[in-house]
RNA sequence: GGCCCUAUCGUCUAGUGGUUUAGGACAUCGCCCUCUCACGGCGAAAACCCGGGUUCGAAUCCCGGUAGGGUCACCA
């Protein structure tokens, strides 16, 4: 039996990191095993979906490259791949158990089930459908329905029956029928709801495998129900937990902090490093090494060691790990993917130099702005950091004969102007941290930089030549 | 609240009854390198939720408590 995975989102927001952590799993456990990873699309609500939605998860899919073999824009045996396309496989299969009176017609209407609720919820119980319908006379129902009246069908869950199945991460996992409400299965609108559709497509997609998010384990035992009342093989299921935001406080949300997956390529991380770091989150490799590509993921990956809790999603490690990446680029490679976040000014002669003076202190691609301006646009100078050390008489004297010096250099190499600075240095017995960290302050503005030697080079000679003898003009010192 | 899941350093984890003075990584701190920052190297501090069992022996097995998470829709 060939292994086939699935992804299942529903375009109903930004492509969620999460989604990319589970489409990561279940493409790579395919792809282990010689199978076949598909996307479905779930678009079985049409209040929540947003415009160009499927072309969000899509976009975001790709941009990770965990390209599907099954799915929009590939097609496929099963398809289409798009529930909104399949609703007649969902209202034939709801009709069936209607049939065989494993699922009954419903007509309740807001106001009462708003009521049942209530009255619940007064007495301390979870509120549930009470099963007002459940032995309707059939007859009476569809004499109903003929008149146009609305109605849904519900599953009728048996009484008094231990559901067990078992999960690939956890075991065995069993729960008592008696607490599973009778679920919509097909809406009134004729869609079908999240649990009809699941069984179905699973079922006729031939999917193997179901690794999904933990906050599906409690829904599990409908499933379950559905496909014992289709007498259906049931799949292996394996529920993944959870991100937790970084303070440990719920579910990984948009109000603390990003989570749509295609920002986090857009604020410079590296969509290899994401990946990494969603692979050694709950899990780790055998010899628990943390630096590991797609292939070694894919044939190290094993559902069954991922860690039974719930993580929470700490940026502070993807931080590192994307300049591990970073770092491990060529510099040609690493031109290629600054592209989108050098700013528009940048004079593009630089470029090459540049790159190797700021790869190893780039945490993500975007830092390259803040790393590199002062390289070319004149930089505002705190005139207390450059007498931080010295008096202003001394201060003056090493500016101005700086200036000279490198005024008169043909060569501006870094090696010359580093010969010319440790020479004035060591002729004048200057403290090289003070005279350095002046020198830096002057022709850059900031305190932490590059080598100076290297620095100064790239901005020229002509406007460190101009930066400096702004400043002894300047009334400031 | 009912039901379900989970519980090792701040974070992610290794550990599957004795090999453990509980190992690694990130983060933190210190030292080295050094013109600053970063990189790199070395080092430090830092954890088995609590209480009962089982056992010669428990981070590891069982039970209870506690805590956290999930879920209770004509949403997925």
């Amino acid at each position: 039996m060939t292994v086939r995975t699935r992804l299942a989102p529903s375009p109903t927001g930004r492509m969620h990191i999460g989604s990319i952590a589970m489409a990561l799993k279940n493409y790579a456990f395919a792809k282990k095993h010689g199978g076949q990873f598909i996307l479905r699309i779930e678009d079985t609500d049409k209040t929540r979906e947003i415009e160009d939605g499927i072309n969000e998860i899509v976009r975001a899919l790709k941009a990770y490259g965990l390209d599907w073999d099954e799915g929009p824009e590939k097609g496929g045996p099963y398809g289409p791949y798009i529930q909104s396309q399949r609703l007649e496989f969902y209202k034939k299969y709801a009709q069936k158990l209607v049939d065989e009176a494993k699922a009954y017609y419903c007509f309740a209407t807001k106001e009462e089930l708003e009521k049942m609720r209530q009255e619940a919820l007064a007495v301390g119980k979870p509120p549930r459908y009470n099963g007002m319908y459940r032995d309707y006379p059939l007859e009476k129902a569809k004499k109903r329905i003929r008149a146009g009246e609305p109605y849904v069908i519900r599953l009728k869950v048996p009484k008094d029956q231990e559901i067990v199945f078992h999960d690939l991460i956890r075991g065995e996992i069993k729960f008592d029928s008696n607490e599973v409400s009778d679920q919509v299965l097909l809406k009134s609108d004729g869609y079908p709801t999240y649990h009809l559709a699941v069984v179905v497509d699973d079922h006729l997609m031939k999917i193997t495998h179901v690794m999904r998010g933990e906050e599906w384990i409690s829904s599990t035992p409908k499933h379950v129900l559905l496909y014992q009342a289709f007498g259906w093989p049931m799949p292996t299921w394996a529920h993944i937990p959870v991100f937790l935001n970084p303070d440990g406080k719920g579910k990984m949300s948009k109000r603390k902090g990003d989570v749509a997956a295609l920002d986090f390529l857009e604020k410079g991380y590296l969509k290899e490093a994401v990946l990494n770091f969603l692979m050694i989150l709950g899990w780790t490799p055998k010899d628990q090494r943390e630096i590991l590509n797609l292939d070694e993921y894919v044939r190290e990956f094993n559902p069954a060691d991922i860690s039974h809790n719930s993580v929470i999603f700490d940026l502070k490690k993807l931080n590192w790990l994307n300049g591990v990446y970073i770092r491990k680029l060529s510099d040609a490679k690493l031109k290629k993917r600054l592209k989108p976040f050098i700013p528009s000014g940048f004079p593009e002669k630089k470029l090459d130099r540049v790159i190797p003076l700021i790869k190893e202190r780039l945490v993500t691609l975007a830092d390259f702005d803040k790393l590199t301006r002062f390289l070319w646009q004149q930089p505002s100078i705190d005139s207390k950091l450059l007498l931080k050390k010295a008096t202003p008489e001394l201060v003056k004297k090493q500016l101005k004969l700086t200036l000279e010096a490198l005024e008169s250099l043909d060569d501006f190499s870094d090696q010359a102007v580093e010969q010319v600075i440790r020479k004035l240095q060591e002729k004048h017995g200057w403290r090289k941290r003070q005279y350095f960290m002046m020198l830096r302050v002057a022709v850059t503005g900031e305190k932490a930089t590059p080598p100076l030697f290297e620095t100064m080079s790239v901005i020229g000679q002509e406007e460190v030549v101009s930066r400096l003898k702004e400043i002894l003009n300047s009334k400031n010192l």
